[in-house]
DNA sequence: CCAGTTTTGCTTGACCATCGACATAAGACG
DNA sequence: CGTCTTATGTCGATGGTCAAGCAAAACTGG
């Protein structure tokens, strides 16, 4: 009978979605504090409140608030009640991971795995290494309530299926998500590497910013959209392509595009190494670039500052056109040391406006190469977690 | 009693809101098919149907639909049920109009009338024109909705207030929506005008276009930003300034911002007279170089050719960042024919990805000179008619 | 250990939104 | 003109929500 009560609570509680999403911030609070912040009745309250404790979402916590009589019981999101399987597929390497609902992991894994290898043999490498992870946090499928998943080219979110990527031979409209979810039982969203980036970034500073840029400066240059909190993918899904925007005084460099001057060609870690190259260092790829910078060697960073300074022009038009608060700048080259962010810095700051620039921040990415992961588990995260989708999850 | 009923099933009716948004397309539909489409019960479905022909918003259409018994009355939205007060106030002259719920106009006016007169007398003279454009289509101000004000400058649109406005002396901090919606009782919105321009030649292709950017090329160059449907206004509303973009080899162009090279300097019509001027042409405004261009001169076609080829370079760079499916051109230059058209779509498909320029459209305003006073009406309606603010209206 | 204080869980009755069923209205067709 | 078909209005039943009240719980302070 106390389990028929139990279940009953939960059938009747539609618009728990909208408590827990005040409880998400954390901060513990006790029942009369959510009563009014809702705007319920306290009956109402406990009603929900007890659905999502049911469901493990909300836990008591520990502290009690004393007030000269009962102490008040205060309650937070439980973060460990589920568990979110992240992947950051790149096109050499791959870092996967099991975080809880706040997207701390709890275990993780990188591995050089070329996408190359093709969807199956690559997405079978990946469930065999979620189950070890999962495994090694001692936890099971059960607990997973989503799978979110970044591959390096165009993604058409809708479907989660890649589209036309170059170089991700063998994965054109290949359905990852229905074929990942039928071998692990949970809904899989998938997006595009940068995007997911820049999610993970914007996860960490959400309460202060709602617009912001992500460039990822790798082997070669793109960049994330956040506006109002959400990605913005554009038309086809092609938005935030600058690496192939077309620089000045760059004519004579052609790209992989086929076009002329694209900043890619000019500041992409693949065009540096290329250079360096030239210059007589030994340098092949962007990472041997970023071994060069920490190594000192001058030539390589004076290329990386410059490069800094050339993508710093195209960001100072991104500027003054979108009006960002916040620009974060991650990748290889980003790693190197503080040299791409001085040359961008540079140029962004004299070339607009004062308006624009003045409450502006250009930063080095916090979460560093774990950007991709963690906004990985963000997509999943913002999803499962939005308030009619756990209404449902509730109410069922 | 019947009246009690009437009222009683308003009070009852939270959720005509989304019923009303189903409405909005202007298709005429059965109770049959509304219920379907809410998934309500019939009874339900009649009730908020009822709640909205009370607040006249919803209309019986004449035609029913005979399937062999009693014939299905069908619904449509009501768009005269109320009215919108529009205002695009431009640097030197102004446009208002009184639009039904549709943006169709039912009159309208345009004036000379200068914005540095200061905030008071023009806004006095703007309550006096909405006077007498109701009186001529023999509606009262009970009628009215809402007003839209479009301010050609950076306006806070939170507070609807203007913000350090370079060429609006006296408005700076004006709270306009206080003092219009005081003396007009009704609410007030107020955004920059290129931000309305943009909104307004959304509104015409809204069902198929979720991304796109407005570029007015008037005295000087900016464009609105439309992201899922959304204005974007960026982290200090200054988004969209592109008119200060540095373009490449210009260097020697001081602008009146102070920096030099900016795309307003270069191609906005201010600078085109300049140099018609200085070629021996008679044009000091904008609007001259208009006038020649209608007329045929050679030197003024190929000047806004070349300013159209300036401001592509700029749009190939934003095509290749926001990825929009489409591109208008509106201010007075964009309407002296097809020559900047031209121009600016010659370097956008030679300059841009092709998988961003497949899908890609590039026009010129449809509403020309109107897509001012159309967007104030879009603004106020998108407000008025949002689900949760219908709500509260029908059940108060 | 007891009185005071505040939280909490539980119950009750009332209210309201919603639904399903039934009766009625309105036109088509023979 | 009656019958058939479909649409629509009405009414009672159901269930979610709330306010109020009460008893129990849990801690403080004397």
């Amino acid at each position: 009978m106390t389990e028929s009560t139990l279940i009953d609570a939960g059938g009747s509680a539609a618009g728990a979605g909208a408590l827990l999403s005040i409880l998400r911030d954390g901060r513990p609070r006790t029942r009369a504090e959510l009563a009014q912040l809702t705007g319920w009745a306290r009956s109402t309250l406990s009603l929900r409140l007890d659905a999502l404790m049911h469901q493990r979402l909300v836990a008591p916590t520990d502290d009690a608030i004393h007030s000269g009589g009962r102490p008040a019981t205060t309650f937070t999101f439980n973060q460990s009640a589920r568990l979110v399987l992240a992947a950051d597929l790149g096109v050499t390497h791959a870092r996967l991971a099991v975080t809880d609902l706040a997207t701390i992991p709890l275990a993780e894994r990188t591995a050089e795995m070329p996408i190359d290898r093709g969807p199956e043999p690559v997405l079978t490498w990946l469930i065999e290494t979620f189950r070890q992870l999962l495994g090694e946090c001692g936890r099971s499928l059960a607990d997973v309530c989503g799978i979110g998943v970044g591959l390096p080219g165009p993604v058409e979110h809708g479907t989660g299926t890649p589209v036309n990527p170059p170089i991700m031979p063998g994965w054109d409209r290949f359905a990852v998500p229905q074929w990942l979810s039928a071998r692990l039982g949970a809904p899989v969203l998938v997006d595009n590497d940068v995007n997911i980036m820049a999610l993970g970034e914007y996860w960490a500073v959400r309460s202060q910013v709602q617009h912001m840029i992500f460039v990822k400066v790798g082997t070669g240059v793109g960049c994330g959209i956040i506006s109002e909190g959400r990605i913005h993918r554009g038309a086809q899904g092609a938005a935030g392509d600058i690496g192939h925007i077309r620089v000045p005084s760059f004519e004579e460099v052609v790209c992989r595009c086929g076009n002329i001057g694209c900043l890619e060609a000019v500041a992409g870690g693949g065009a540096l190494a290329a250079r360096l190259r030239e210059a007589g260092e030994d340098a092949s790829v962007s990472r041997d670039v970023v071994d060069l910078v920490r190594a000192g060697n001058v030539r390589a960073v004076q290329a990386v500052r410059q490069a800094g300074r050339e993508i710093g022009m195209v960001l100072a038009w991104v500027v003054n056109f979108f009006n960002p608060s916040l620009i974060v700048v991650g990748g290889d080259i980003a790693e190197a040391g503080e040299h791409l962010l001085a040359g961008v810095r540079e140029v962004i700051y004299s070339r607009s406006l004062p308006l624009a620039t003045q409450h502006l921040g250009i930063l080095t990415s916090e979460l560093g190469d774990r950007a991709g992961v963690t906004g990985a588990a963000v997509m999943v995260i913002e999803h499962v977690l939005a308030p009619d989708v756990v209404d449902q999850a509730v109410t069922a």
